[in-house]
DNA sequence: CGGGGTATTGACTTTGCTCAAGAAGCGTGG
DNA sequence: CCACGCTTCTTGAGCAAAGTCAATACCCCG
């Protein structure tokens, strides 16, 4: 993927956000991506760092680490292509986690300055990227009921179906089926888990033929009794509204 | 509190964020804030209702509220004075949690429709709406980490000093104390825990001397203890680059 | 002075963690 | 092509953290 094409994902992202005017979509074609390859486990923006640009997954996952005193790790939250990691680094000057590749990892980075740039030339362009941001938290807040209120084998479900739901969104998987390039080591650090007790529910869940999950392939046996088990609902994933303003502006106009 | 002084502590907590010009702080004073008050636990936004307005806090304090099938709680946000709650329902159609009162709370509801007038009008109010809301998910992903990763104990500390250090930087605490109607109940919301648990490390904290929690009254006795066993960094809550965009667009006019 | 929610504590259970060892998978270099 | 080393996966055994149930005490308010 060279930096011609590194803006398609996010164009398509946005899309299924709001309305995207053909000059806007002219505007993010022509910043100046850098395109870069990371390998499993590297990392993309480090903690403490003061980044001078922001990055988005074009191909991949990426997750966002925070480290504890005694080594150990939380996953915060997972990107996949399409997704604008590190918008908010806009807007926070230092950088309280670090952001690293899960699996390899294409990355595409933009200095702050265009988008700031794009951004005061295009007021439609920073709703929309508001509103990333804003599902980014969405997310983010499942996650934290699920951290305090589900069990280990419905939190797992709800991963599952939380990540094959938003690739399925952007046609990354289908078929109740997506690659998923983490260990269980990084899985216990997305679920708060040890990596061994991953590995007992994940066996759970494989013998009462709920998932099928091997080599990086998920497969989703049940789908119906996984989002029974995980009390999924994939309400919060669409947030739906993305027309609202433009359809303001109309009746404003008016 | 009247709807003519609705604006000041909003005012307050943007100008915490960055540049506020004049005529931005006469437009948020020109919105017309309906004021109500709400006695503790009462609904201030009904899960899967779509608002017509958005709400921030006056006074007090307002939780972001999930369920689960089977009736337990999870808060994934607290919300205190200048807060501005529910800026992500501009975006988000249907509430997919609810938001309470904490205790008794004052809050200023705001049409939609006035809002989205607003940042169409003001490409600066919509950047500091924004920051607003990467502020939030910056504190939800500290607690995904305090959920994931941390023992009561510590969490607890955690929440202590984040609640401290929030409430100080808007002048509503000082001398390391300050008052939280929370019920250990909520506490266990908030944690992921059980009222229990909460109970029997809110002991263990009185009796290692570090906090004293009495009445609603919050006392850190010995603020650097709670502060390491917490492993608490209060580098997240200073987003600190507010002036980067406004600074940016000096040199851009130049 | 009751009544309802809240706080506290004990006894017991469950969930998930730690430690440890062996098996399986995979890339690399001889 | 195979051997080696490294990481990941798997499983067992014992332990620790947190949950549940239940009883009692407290406290505020009408």
């Amino acid at each position: 993927m060279d930096s011609q094409t590194a803006a398609e994902p996010l164009i398509k992202a946005l899309r299924v956000e709001g309305s995207l005017p053909r000059d806007d979509e002219e505007r993010l074609r022509a910043l100046s991506f850098r395109v870069q390859t990371y390998a499993g486990d590297e990392t993309i923006v480090a903690e403490g760092s003061q980044p001078g640009e922001s990055c988005l997954v074009i191909n991949g996952f990426a997750a966002r680490v925070h480290f504890m005193e005694d080594g150990a790790r939380q996953i915060s939250a997972i990107h996949i292509a399409g997704d604008f990691v590190d918008l908010h680094s806009l807007h926070l000057e230092t950088m309280d986690h670090e952001v690293s590749a899960l699996g390899a990892c294409e990355v595409a980075t933009v200095p702050h300055e265009e988008l700031l740039r794009l951004l005061d030339e295009s007021p439609q362009l920073m709703w929309l990227f508001w509103r990333l941001t804003v599902k980014d938290a969405a997310i983010g807040r499942a996650w934290i009921s699920a951290l305090g209120r589900l069990a280990a084998d419905q939190h797992l479900a709800h991963l599952v179906c939380e990540l094959y739901q938003r690739l399925s969104a952007v046609g990354i998987a289908d078929d109740h089926r997506f690659t998923l390039p983490a260990t269980q080591i990084d899985l216990a650090d997305m679920l708060g888990l040890s990596s061994v007790h991953v590995n007992r529910t994940l066996k759970l869940l494989r013998e009462r033929g709920l998932l099928d999950w091997q080599n990086r392939q998920v497969e989703i046996l049940r789908p119906a009794a996984v989002a029974e088990l995980a009390q999924f609902s994939d309400d919060y994933l669409r947030l739906s509204s993305g027309e609202r303003r433009s359809a303001f502006r109309k009746q404003a106009n008016r």
